[in-house]
DNA sequence: TGTAATTATTGTCAATTCGACTTAAAGTCG
DNA sequence: CGACTTTAAGTCGAATTGACAATAATTACA
């Protein structure tokens, strides 16, 4: 292959962000100000610098259009889109890498240079949306990759804050599977798998009787897995 | 962000090609013809040409290095490397996107026009040869994929000929996951999951009692997942 | 103040699954 | 034929699951 042959592309960093707003799963969103795809919702993003590295990329967003900080989110690499196209509105090749990113209590996200406007949207209404490239696709991917992992990760965790309640954790599995859950096997099945939660010694209290409060242990894979 | 200071990079698509030679997990690697890393041991890939998704250069690379066509072979996104110290020897940001290539019975890889040589090298041997790049990071990301996948998912079957005997599947989890599992109970646990095998109604004979052929079920995912 | 309502946690128990092991079946090899 | 190999099915105690009941510890409010 000669040199010239070769496809020079710009690279973007997307970002499917996930968390819980009134125990609904929801995705932020921003409306485009960018000539490309102008006033469409899209997910937040946007290219990479030279001397920056994907990742770095999205935690750069983040920190822009979210106010999120490294230790406040839990990112992962989603997958990369790169067909030819995925985004004619560009005058190069765009491929896109996208990150799941996922947290919890996000503030209302910021419209940035970026962005003219910039909400959270529960998931439902996120995928019929219409989003600008094929970001219906990647938000789909990231949707599916969340539900999969809670699983047989200790994924969930990353939605609550750094202590929790065990019925909080299961309110997560109940949001993002929109199942409902035996609360009493729950609790028991969670606190005996080795790692994934350990108490703290404290409690909350609320309605009803005090739940103790623990923090994500160590562990980042379950077995056996939490059945949906 | 003005368009003069994104980046501007090239995009390769390189493979992680895993195959059973002799029971062993091997992967498909090239000895390096171009001047960047000439001469070292590297994954098969290419970049991609100008109106060509990364999936379409992975399984063009595959039929020129491998002589594989798409029916042959399983093929899936890895994740993509985009540090900018990951290759410092070509004039511009390289990005990589690698797959995960899974077949059986591959043919001993042939030397295209990149490649000084080709073959199949048994992965505990490949991990500790310094690879090009980081190749061997990536390398060691599509051997824990590989692992990991077989709990939760029919992955294996990809491993094997269009038809197998449940020994046979077992044989592919024993040699990637490097243990031992008992005929009886895998044979049980396989033959009772919903979707995983189905008969074919013919034998194979070898020494001893033959076996039942079975061909992959329609299933993707497994629950229960098979444990190691 | 007392009782209902609420939420968390523990218990119970039958049904299922798992893991270690044994047995039987069905062939090949010499 | 008899020894050996490999597949497949059976056995059984232990562990896990799922449905549900019971208990505990609070708040809400009449």
């Amino acid at each position: 292959m000669s040199r010239a042959d070769r496809l020079v592309a710009w690279v973007a960093a997307d970002i499917v962000a996930l968390t819980l707003r009134d125990g609904v799963l929801s995705v932020a969103l921003v409306k485009r100000k960018p000539r490309a795809a102008r006033g469409r919702w899209a997910l937040p993003g946007g290219f990479l610098l030279p001397g920056e590295s994907a990742e770095q990329a999205a935690y750069r967003e983040l920190a822009e259009e979210g106010g999120l900080g490294e230790r406040d989110v839990r990112l992962e690499q989603l997958g990369t889109y790169s067909d030819p196209r995925r985004d004619v509105e560009h005058e190069k090749r765009v491929i896109s890498i996208a990150y799941l990113a996922l947290a919890a209590n996000l503030p209302e996200p910021v419209a940035g240079t970026d962005a003219a406007d910039a909400s959270w949207v529960p998931v439902d209404q996120a995928v019929g949306k219409a989003l600008a490239f094929d970001h219906t696709r990647i938000l789909e991917d990231g949707i599916e990759r969340a539900r999969s992992k809670l699983e047989y990760s200790t994924l969930a965790t990353s939605f609550l804050d750094e202590t929790f309640t065990i019925s909080e954790l299961r309110s997560v599995y109940e949001a993002v599977w929109g199942v409902r859950l035996d609360a009493a096997n729950f609790h028991r099945k969670v606190t005996s798998t080795d790692g994934f939660v350990e108490a703290t010694g404290e409690e909350r209290r609320g309605r009803g009787r005090p739940a103790k409060l623990f923090r994500a242990g160590s562990a980042t894979s379950l077995n056996p897995p939490i059945t949906r």
